[in-house]
DNA sequence: TGAATGATGCGCT
DNA sequence: GCGCATCATTCAT
């Protein structure tokens, strides 16, 4: 059994963009419901602040966004195209609104890990997959990434190499390259070749 | 292999 | 009312 080691608050304390980056191999753990749920995170994206015009918090603070200006080490999930959920983890000191957004990950412990072809499931490669195959909703919002329910842990599954793109699904913000994901995953939601589509 | 599209409901202007 | 940090399906190339 691997040793599952939780991330402490400190590590989420941190410059968003390298919370992103360091998050790719990571172990996301949920005990939220009857099974122990965990997955390794392979793919996330950085959302930093007032001057990201794809942050949600780009507009100021809202009823929906005010857990993003909180304190780090907690969740932040929205719904979104009337029927999907997101998972983000807050980041950076309170009163600045930043989170990292979960987007793909391999199954671990829980979930079926391949698929009826003997392939690695992509069950959860996309962030609308993910909450709904960990069973997140607007209930899990504000969540503390610190307790037992919901967290992240470090399972010395360090990724051979982090690349970055543009973020996914954007109308604004496509010049910042704030996409995270394992250069080796097969899990991620869309492939390397999303590299292409950069502008320059 | 990729582009277009519909589903579906909430937050915010 | 419009747009949205999505996804599965359908259709074109």
């Amino acid at each position: 059994m691997d040793l599952l080691k939780t991330l402490p608050r400190s590590f989420y304390d941190r410059s968003t963009l390298d919370v992103a980056r360091d998050l790719i191999g990571k172990r996301l753990c949920c005990h939220l419901h009857d099974n122990f749920l965990s997955a390794r995170i392979v793919e996330t994206e950085a959302y930093i602040g007032r001057e990201d015009e794809a942050c949600h918090a780009a507009t100021g603070r809202t009823n929906r966004n005010q857990v993003m200006f909180g304190p780090p080490g907690y969740t932040y999930v929205y719904f979104i195209y009337g029927m999907y959920h997101c998972l983000n983890v807050v980041t950076e000191r309170e009163g600045f609104p930043a989170a990292v957004l979960i987007r793909a990950a391999e199954p671990r412990e829980g979930f079926g890990l391949t698929n009826e072809a003997g392939m690695i499931s992509r069950a959860l490669s996309g962030p609308g997959k993910l909450c709904r195959e960990f069973g997140l909703t607007l209930e899990h919002n504000g969540l503390s990434l610190t307790g037992s329910k919901l967290f992240v842990a470090d399972a010395n599954e360090i990724p051979r190499a982090v690349s970055r793109s543009a973020r996914v699904g954007l109308s604004k913000g496509n010049d910042k390259q704030w996409r995270f994901f394992d250069a080796d995953s097969q899990t991620v939601s869309k492939g390397p070749s999303y590299e292409r589509d950069l502008p320059k």
